[in-house]
Parts: C-alpha cells; sequence; structure tokens
DNA sequence: CGTAGGCGATCGATCGATCGATTGGATACG
DNA sequence: CGTATCCAATCGATCGATCGATCGCCTACG
C-alpha cells in the first residue's frame, strides 16, 4: 500500500475532474477550481496553463488509459471475437464505474473543446474505437455475430456500456464485476452471438 | 401543409434548444440567445423569465411530448410484452433522431439545473421510465423477456436509443424507420426476447 | 387609456487571464 | 566554505470582458 500524499498536479487534476465532471466546464470557474485545489487563482495558472489546456489533456489522458487497458485485454483474450467483444466490455464498464467522473467529462465535455484541442481528443476517441470495430467486424464476417449495421451496432453497445457512468454507485446493490457481467450478456444478446 | 411562419415565443424555444444542445446551458451567454432570437437581452425577458426557467420549460415540453408519443404507441400496440417494447423503442429512436437537440438538452443538462427545478424534471423523466419499467417487468414476468437485472438493463437499453442523437444525420445513409427498426432488433437480442 | 412588446443603458458580479513581486531550495562558482 | 545566481512556485492585485438581470422609457394597438 503506497499511500503517498497527493502532488500539486495531482489534486489540481482530481479537483478539476470532479468539478468538470458535475457542474461541466463552462460552470466551473477558475476560482473554485483554485479554491478546491488549495490554490489561488494565479498559482492555478502555474500548473494548468489555460483552462482549455487543462481540459483537454484531462480528456486524452482519460482515453489513453482506456486504450491502453482495452488492449491489454485484447492481448489476454482468445482468438473469438465473441471473447475478445466480452474482454472490450468489461474494461468499458469497469472504467465507467470505477471512474465515472473521468469518462463522464470525456463523453459530455468534447463540445467545449476549440476545433484544435477537439482534433487530438476525437483521434484518440477514434483509436480506442477502431478496437471495437475491428473486434465486431471480424466477428461478423466469421459469422459469429449477427448484425445488420455495426457501425449503428457499435454505438449502440458502447454507449449502452458507458451508461454505467451515470448511476453506478460503488456502496450499491451491485458489484462492479456483476454490472460487468450483465453488460457482457446485454451486449451479446444485441450484437446476436451465436 | 400549415407554413405558419413562427411566433417570437417559437423562435425564441428554437434558439435556445439548438444553443443549449451545441454549447449547453452555461456556455450559451444571454446576448447570444437574444441576437440569434432576433430581439435585444431585454426583450428577451419578456418571454423567458430568467435563463433557468427557460431550460426548464423546454426539458418538460419535451419530456411531455416523449411520454405522450411512448402512451399513444402503447395504446396502439397489442399486449405482448415484447411488440410493447419494440413500440417503445421506436418512439424513442424516432424522437432522438428527429429532435436531436431537444433530447440532447434533456439528457444532458439536467445537472445545471437548481434542485427546484431540477425536481420537476426528474419527476416526468422517471414517469416516462416507469413506462419502460413495466414493459420489461412484464416480459420478464411472463418469461418472454430474460435479464438477470431488469432496472440495469432498461437503463442500458434507454442509453441505447438515446445515443441515436448524438451521430444520426437526416441526410446520411439510414432513414429514421430503418435506423428504428434496428434498435429494435438491438433491444430484443440484449433483453433475451423469445 | 391601458397594456403588451420592445428598446438603450446600465447594474453589480464574475469571468478567464496576467502582472510584478516574493519566497525558498537547489546549483554554480570563487 | 561562502555566496551569487537561478528557477520553480506562490501570492495579492488587477486587467478588460462578459455574465445574468433590471431599469425607465417609448411605441403600437385594442
Amino acid at each position: 500500500m503506497t499511500a503517498t500524499s497527493p502532488t500539486t498536479n495531482e489534486r489540481v487534476e482530481q479537483a478539476a475532474t470532479r468539478l468538470f465532471a458535475q457542474r461541466g466546464f463552462h460552470g466551473t470557474g477558475i476560482r473554485r477550481l483554485a479554491q478546491e485545489s488549495g490554490l489561488t487563482s494565479a498559482s492555478l495558472y502555474h500548473w494548468m496553463g489555460t483552462k482549455e489546456e487543462l481540459l483537454a489533456r484531462l480528456m486524452r489522458s482519460a482515453l489513453e488509459r482506456l486504450t491502453a487497458e482495452a488492449r491489454a485485454a485484447l492481448a489476454g483474450a482468445g482468438e473469438d471475437p465473441r471473447d475478445r467483444l466480452d474482454a472490450l466490455v468489461r474494461v468499458h464498464v469497469r472504467a465507467h464505474a470505477e471512474r465515472p467522473e473521468q469518462t463522464r467529462v470525456v463523453d459530455g465535455e468534447l463540445g467545449a473543446l476549440t476545433p484544435d484541442a477537439r482534433a487530438g481528443v476525437v483521434a484518440l476517441r477514434d483509436e480506442y474505437e477502431d478496437l471495437w470495430r475491428t473486434v465486431i467486424e471480424d466477428g461478423v464476417d466469421q459469422g459469429l455475430l449477427v448484425v445488420a449495421q455495426p457501425d449503428l451496432a457499435r454505438r449502440a453497445v458502447l454507449e449502452m456500456c458507458s451508461s454505467v457512468a451515470r448511476w453506478f454507485r460503488s456502496d450499491g446493490d451491485l458489484g462492479v464485476a456483476e454490472v460487468a457481467e450483465e453488460h457482457v450478456s446485454l451486449a451479446r444478446g444485441a450484437l446476436g452471438a451465436r
């Protein structure tokens, strides 16, 4: 157990993630952000750059982590596209259950970014979704998944799994593992897994 | 074809729906909202009350319309819970495809409301979701739908269908009807329809 | 003449961001 | 060793802009 006290940078990022998730990017002022980080608004600029740069950084690192976790899970999964789908669902649901604020910022604040900053985030998101696209395409090609519109189905299943971030509570009736397995079952059903 | 020119009130509500959907409630200023409504910011107050009242009104009327459409569809559907589920999916998907800005405001700006205003909107949302809850419960009770966690499944399928508002384009490859039927199929699969 | 609808002007508050100044610990040098 | 230099980090003060909202006044019309 390494319970290091958080660095200033971590305190800023944690406060920003929490506030952006709760009140939105435009609903969060830099004074409030500084207060929750334990700094003055002037000092805050030493760590965050501009407010938008901070948001973009948070979104990119969250997406990079998610993609890395998905790649690792796929590397440990077998060849069967259905098993690989299960692995993606588990990673996605776990991430949204365990880091709901991070994922809600990624999913909900894209529109707050200027085109330049948005492009970088969108590229990372597309990279992540390509993992899903490939798995679903492989499954359909091999006749192990049955969907008429793979792109539509991918978006639908992704959003289905993302919804967890908006209701899951770690002190609720269901544990993370149960929720993940339940979504594995829903996703398999939706995609017509043989 | 009744192509009446929009009333001032309609122009305000349409501008607000568009802006709130695109830039968010906190990202939309009074002046911009007035400009797009063809009014000065002072005149705007004659029509909208406060900015928050306007948002709450938009959200309530959108939810009331959705609920009314869902009730009408259920009234015209048969007794089989699977058919009733199909009807709900079609209404939900059509609404999100044809009125993406309205639905995105409802789904995304709840957090911008003060507790008092939020309560009224949440009550309407619960009323709508109860229609889904009942249908799914009936289906499970009769053994025609198979899900381990009906509440979780309801949320998952709802979010799955809501995702349409974030990508559908009326000039794209798929029409509204096709998208709706595709989601009917996905929902049936996810909920294990016999 | 009353009222619905609209306007310009302006309110106090807050916005995101920057300024110059200060601190303290590390590093380089005589 | 002593001290000069540097730089990351922080601060109070304040910038111009914009925020949501309100005011009094004007005009058109039933």
